[in-house]
Formats: C-alpha cells, sequence, structure tokens
DNA sequence: AATTGGCAGTCTGTCGTAGCGAGTGCCAAG
DNA sequence: CTTGGCACTCGCTACGACAGACTGCCAATT
C-alpha cells in the first residue's frame, strides 16, 4: 500500500515533471522538498508508487513521471485548487466586461481561457432547446434563393439557405412571413414544428411545393437543436508544447480542428456533480487524443441551457491552474449570459 | 542579363526545391531534365541567376534554393497554372452542394481550400455596405438585457447584446421594434443610420435614455461595415511543413490566429485586374509573417460586395496547384452566394 | 562567344567511440 | 523503517574522421 508520504511523493513529481518537463529523481526530491528523510527513503517510496503504476522510468535508470493514473491520482486527491491570482480575475473582467455580439461574447471568452491557461480553449454554443421562437424572417437572395432567419428568445440566431424550384415574388414571401409569425410567435420549439408540418395545407396547392421546401427547412431549424457549433483559440500553444507529444503534434491539431470529433469528446464527457469533469491521456485515445488531457464544466446561458466549454492539452499540463481557470471563466460567462 | 535558358533553371529549381525541400545542383538538374547541356554550363546560369538575387546558396558549397525575388519572379513569369484535376472538381462540387446557413457554406469552403491546397486557408465574411436593412428584431433576455438583430437583404445577421439602465416591459419593446421596422425597412445603411440618430426624439422624455442606447447600438451595428470576421481552417498544416520556418512555427502560428493582423494583410493586398494578388515572403514582414506567402483572391455575394478568401502557408509552396484552386474555390463561392 | 570536362577546395551530415553524469536497485547496518 | 554505500545501467555529448555533394575556376573545344 502507498503511504502518506508516498502520495507526497507522487505530487512533487507531478509538480516537479510538469515544471520542468524531466524525469525526476529521488536526489532532486530531496534537494527541493523537505522531506527530512533521505534519498533512499524516497526511493523506496517511488518503487512502491512504480508498483502501482503511478510513476514509471522512461528508461531503465532514469528519472520517473507520472503515469495517467498518477495524474488521475493527483486530480481527484492532490492537487490544491489555489483561486485565480487577483491579475487574472482582473483579466476577467476586463476581458469579457463590456457588452457586444453573442458571436463576440463566445470569441473573447475563449480567446481568454486560452491565455489564462497557455492550453487550446474550447466553447460550445448554448443550446436553445427550451427556447420559444421569437420571429421568423425570409430574405430573397436572387430569384429562385431565399434565406430563412430564426431568432429565439433566448438569443439564438440561425440562418440558412435555400434553393427554391420556382420563382418567389417579394409579395408572396411577405405574406408568408407574416403568416408565419403569427403562428409561431412565442411558441416553444417542439410544438412549432408540429405547426409548421401543417403549414403547407394552408396554400393553394400550386404554391404547396414551395411552401413545403420552406417549412421544412425550417422546421429542420428549430428542431436542430443546434449545440453543434463551437469555438477554438490558442492552437498556438499546441505546438509552444510540442515536445510534450511522443509523435508530431501534427495528429493532434487534426483531430482537434475536426469539430465533430470534438462535440462527441464533449458529450461523451461524466462530469461530477459540479458540472466538471476532467479526462485524462488514454482516456480520450479513442478519440486520437490520447496525449492529450480535456478539462470541462458546463456554463449556462439564460433558459437554464447547459453548454460546455474548457481547454485541451498535453497530459502534462498545470491541473491546478488551468482547473481554477475553466471554472472562474464559465462562472463569470453564465452571469453574462444572463442566467437569472 | 539572364537568359532564356536561365529562367528555365529557375523555373526547374523552383519546382524541385518545392518537390523536394532540397537545395538544388547543378548535376541534379541535368540528370531530371533534358536541358541538353552539361553541369557546366547550368553552372554558369546558376552563377548570373544568383548575382540578381534570384537564387542563393545556404551554405557555400550546397545546391541553390529560390530567393523571395525569385518566387516573385516564378509566380509572375513562369508558373504554369494548370487547372485543377477532374478529382478536385468534383471535390468543390460535393462539398459546396447543398444548400445550408452561411456561416455552415463558409464553414466548409474554407474547409475545402484547406484540403485542396494543404495549408492554412482564409475566408472573409461578406461585407454588407451596400445592402439595405430588411428587418430588426428587439429581444428581451432579462430584465435590463435586451438583444438587437439586425437583418440585411443580403443575408447577413447581426446581433448584439446591450444592457439598458431601467427595465423594459416586452409591450413597449414591441411598440418600438414595430416603429424601427416602419422606419427602417427596405433603407440604406447610411441613410438608416441617420434615421436611427433621431429616432430617440420621437418618444417621451422619461424612455429616451433606453431608446437612445437601443438606436446607438443599432447605428453601431448598421454602420460597422463588418468585414471583420473570418473563419480559418487547417493549421495542422502548417505544422506539417514545420521544416520550412527558420525559427519554430509558434510565432507564426500566433500571427495566424490574431485575426486583426490577418484583416490588416487582406487590406494592404494589392490586386491585379482579376482580384487576384499573390505575396511573398519578406513583403509580409511586418505582420510578423516574413517566412509565408500569402494568395487571395476576391469573391463576391449577392449586391455586388467583395470580399477576399486565400491560402497562407510557407513561401515554399506549389504555387501553381494553390493558385488554381484559390481561383476555382473564388469562383464557386460567388456562383453560390448568388452573385447574379 | 558559348560550352565543356576536369580538378581542387569547401562544407555538411553521419557514424562510431569514449567518457561523463544522473539515477536506480539492492544490501547490510543502524 | 530508515540510511549510507556501491555497483551497474543508460542516455547524452563531444570529438574525430570520412564520405558525399557541390561550387568555382580554368584551359580546351566548337
Amino acid at each position: 500500500m502507498v503511504s502518506e508520504r508516498g502520495l507526497d511523493v507522487l505530487r512533487v513529481i507531478v509538480q516537479d515533471y510538469v515544471a520542468s518537463r524531466e524525469p525526476v529523481g529521488s536526489k532532486s526530491i530531496v534537494e527541493r522538498h523537505s522531506f527530512g528523510v533521505s534519498a533512499a527513503t524516497i526511493r523506496n517510496d517511488m518503487a512502491l508508487l512504480e508498483e502501482e503504476e503511478l510513476i514509471a522510468a522512461p528508461h531503465t535508470s532514469s528519472g520517473r513521471i507520472p503515469t495517467d493514473k498518477g495524474y488521475r491520482v493527483f486530480v481527484d486527491q492532490l492537487a490544491d485548487l489555489r483561486p485565480l491570482s487577483a491579475a487574472q480575475r482582473t483579466a476577467i473582467e476586463i476581458f469579457l466586461g463590456s457588452s457586444a455580439d453573442l458571436d463576440q461574447v463566445l470569441g473573447r471568452t475563449v480567446r481568454l481561457l486560452s491565455q489564462l491557461t497557455h492550453q487550446v480553449a474550447l466553447v460550445q454554443y448554448p443550446s436553445l432547446s427550451r427556447s420559444r421562437i421569437r420571429h421568423v424572417e425570409l430574405v430573397r437572395l436572387a430569384s429562385t434563393r431565399v434565406m430563412t432567419v430564426l431568432i429565439t428568445d433566448t438569443g439564438r440566431v440561425e440562418q440558412r439557405l435555400i434553393d427554391v424550384s420556382a420563382e418567389l415574388d417579394d409579395s408572396f414571401l411577405g405574406q408568408l412571413g407574416a403568416k408565419l409569425n403569427s403562428t409561431l410567435g412565442g411558441v416553444g420549439l417542439v410544438e412549432g414544428a408540429e405547426k409548421l408540418a401543417k403549414f403547407p395545407e394552408q396554400f393553394p396547392v400550386e404554391r404547396a411545393s414551395e411552401v413545403a421546401r420552406i417549412s421544412s427547412t425550417l422546421i429542420e431549424q428549430v428542431l436542430a437543436n443546434r449545440q453543434d457549433k463551437l469555438v477554438m483559440a490558442g492552437t498556438a500553444n499546441l505546438v509552444r508544447t510540442e515536445e510534450d507529444f511522443s509523435g508530431s503534434v501534427f495528429p493532434v491539431l487534426e483531430a482537434i480542428e475536426e469539430q465533430v470529433t470534438l462535440l462527441r469528446l464533449f458529450g461523451e464527457m461524466h462530469p461530477d456533480q459540479n458540472g466538471f469533469s476532467v479526462s485524462i491521456g488514454k482516456e480520450n485515445a479513442s478519440f486520437g487524443l490520447g496525449e492529450t488531457s480535456v478539462l470541462t464544466t458546463g456554463y449556462s446561458a439564460s433558459g437554464g441551457e447547459v453548454s460546455r466549454l474548457g481547454v485541451i492539452g498535453p497530459t502534462r499540463m498545470d491541473y491546478s491552474n488551468n482547473i481554477a481557470a475553466v471554472r472562474a471563466v464559465a462562472r463569470y460567462l453564465s452571469r453574462l449570459l444572463g442566467e437569472d
């Protein structure tokens, strides 16, 4: 069994290795930390830790580095979540302070998070499942091309381009738009979709196909519970930490650029009771991200919808700081998007 | 003066160097290409090219590589713009074929472009300067938080969050919204801004401050000639071509992630009569991109507005292929966004 | 005047070897 | 349970030598 001191040793191994990127040996531990015992004693503890697969030696005779399992124990039991520094807090205030476009707010948020953590930051767009339809607009772009815009009371705006077979004149579109709005205004999304399905019946048969085309697009827009968009920032940080990856960073970056992958990853996270989740190393292997750790937490936009934000970086990262930053930014973003 | 054959030599040097990333020597030139002369003759030509600073030797006794100036001459005079392969053409059709959200169209476009060129691809959002106001919507998100949505007839949707000091009830917002729409519908952007400026006067004095807040936000939205957003894809390609950069790719990636930089860069391009522009190496030095080349061209969304798209990558890139791809994608996107 | 073959000189990249330093594992003693 | 000592293993670096590639120049040739 690993002793109390053994866990302390694990902690300093994680901390020192994260700081220096060098395997840490028994001697440097007793030098840098006051354990009050000799290097040989630490060596015995390290032997136990190695048996438990919490640390490993990259080469027969070198210092030890934490394994994925070691990081896991560190995160679950040993990391002291020191709060953010005053400077970091004011950075959050300043960066997210002023009001703006939703796109802008999320854009700033993700850049801020990447700067606070020096990792790749991700923010998922708020979902709109529980919101209500506010307004529908049909915009004719060309003779047979129409854009539909859907606005919900949670502030989500969704637009889509469609081609209609026949030409549509503005006056007909205007009528259709007015009718759509009177039918759908204030209606919930699911109910709205039902009403849309019956919509074409109300029109003369020669118009039915165009109306059907438009309403089916709107149904898509309404039902597409679009948590499927996310913004990213700080991919440069991945290059900075290149040495932490055994091969090239290339496949890692490729996986991260594939939004579908990330959304699946977000979906398969197992948040604790605070909505926070940490996924370490091989736990992400199926996503091609076996050498990275992912820290995410939920945030709530107005309406109580929960989306996620977080960071992704090499397993060798500063968990204490990054967890604190992710939490703080999520808290602030929730407040800003008016969860009230 | 550089002879005719000298320019041919320059061409094969560029081509071979781009293909192999290795300095190319006189011997390998006569081996791989049928010049009908001996290596010594090629050497004489190379000496001239070196005098003109079109090529340079990385080390005293190694083959030559093209200089920025050499690439410039190559692009301007020597590159044969072979059209895209059939496979590439069908890729464009398939990828951009189906109709969708503007965000989605641009997202796909940028990913497509990055796949065709194996470089970082950029697409600037269409501007809305010449368009007309289609619809304005005010959405109350919380008691004192309002979102304004502006829709133009070119299909651009712009949203913004604002805090108003006093509480606003829905009925008042509804009135205000109706009035805004009747005043602004169909009006051009500049004119719209003028009308908005006079708007607060029409309301009772106790409402004036909130109305002023809202209308000034709308003015911002209307006038912000927002070509200031762009999407990017394929940053992983930068890592793949890491060896082409003298130092780390890190600063390059950092510069590319800074959208402001790129927008300035786009702004300072000098397009030829076809709207195309190539900027090579040191020509971009002021943006921190002195080791990259930028290929861009304009594309037009409905309404004749011109925005830009292009790729950015190491100076050692396949100009012929990439120029063709950028052109083809721009042409296709213009068609798709209904420039008609 | 342009081209060619030959030759000396220069530089890079690689390979093998040796030596250094860090660190472990084990053991016997405290 | 802890400690100091000791032999052993490995990775890293420096060094030197060598092979390979290429240029630059010159004198001869067409």
